[in-house]
DNA sequence: TTAGTTGCAAACGCTTTGCCGAAAA
DNA sequence: TTTTCGGCAAAGCGTTTGCAACTAA
């Protein structure tokens, strides 16, 4: 990996995952850094992002595959997605480590993590009905 | 929900996916189809994994979000990918239905259920080296 | 007969990339 | 001064869609 420098849009993009509680899609943050930056490029956007998550600063999600999302938050965690509205919230809990010896025992792969994710109804969309 | 035929390119594409082990992408099986089918049309393919989808017969798989992989298995069941060779296989061992409790106690939302993708060497790769 | 389906090709939408000037270190 | 990085715009690529002809039921 080469030498990598903290630029203003860098430092920008960082800054605003680990402000934000939701994962936003890379347009939702390239509207945000716009507005510390006016002249920023989506292209920007992508490639921090990618510089991001290769320095382990930054997790992607996938949601489906129409696009990705970005996790301010490294951590091993769990996420939940609303089917009704389509928002994405971390979960509280740890991670099931028992999972991974579970399946290891009956099947023949080397197994080192998973991930989880779970869907059905948020409380804000449980509240408005 | 309107009323669906059994046509050959629908025929062809379950048929294939039922036989097949693995989880080919949309294009691995438009390949295959045109064996049959010579002048089969992509959108085709693409047209038919979405109706079997919602017939319940066919269930799509986000491996990255590069491109979509379709599994004729229908049941509920866990995945692996291997970070070596990029295959994805189907794990043996149930469903861990105490997962979602666990989660629904310690969080707001009401959870109907959930994916889990592990992840490492596959048995392929480990005898490789 | 008729409504669902196909082939073809064009359109889509998110993401990546080439180029060259700008700016971290 | 060197080398990475950014802005811009074009290209890439998997997927979706409009349309007229076709076909399962």
């Amino acid at each position: 990996m080469t030498q990598k420098r903290m630029t203003r849009q860098r430092k920008a993009i960082l800054e605003i995952l680990k402000d934000r509680k939701d994962h936003p899609t890379a347009s939702e943050i390239y509207i945000q850094v716009r507005n510390r930056i006016p002249h920023v490029s989506l292209g920007t956007i992508y490639r921090n992002l990618s510089v991001l998550q290769e320095l382990g600063q930054v997790q992607e999600i996938n949601v489906n595959n129409n696009f990705k999302r970005y996790d301010g938050n490294p951590e091993q965690h769990y996420h939940f997605f609303c089917q009704d509205c389509g928002s994405v919230y971390d979960l509280y809990g740890s991670y099931q480590e028992e999972l991974d010896q579970i399946f290891s025992q009956k099947n023949p792969h080397k197994i080192f993590g998973h991930n989880a994710d779970f869907f059905g109804t948020c409380s804000h969309c449980i509240n408005s009905n």
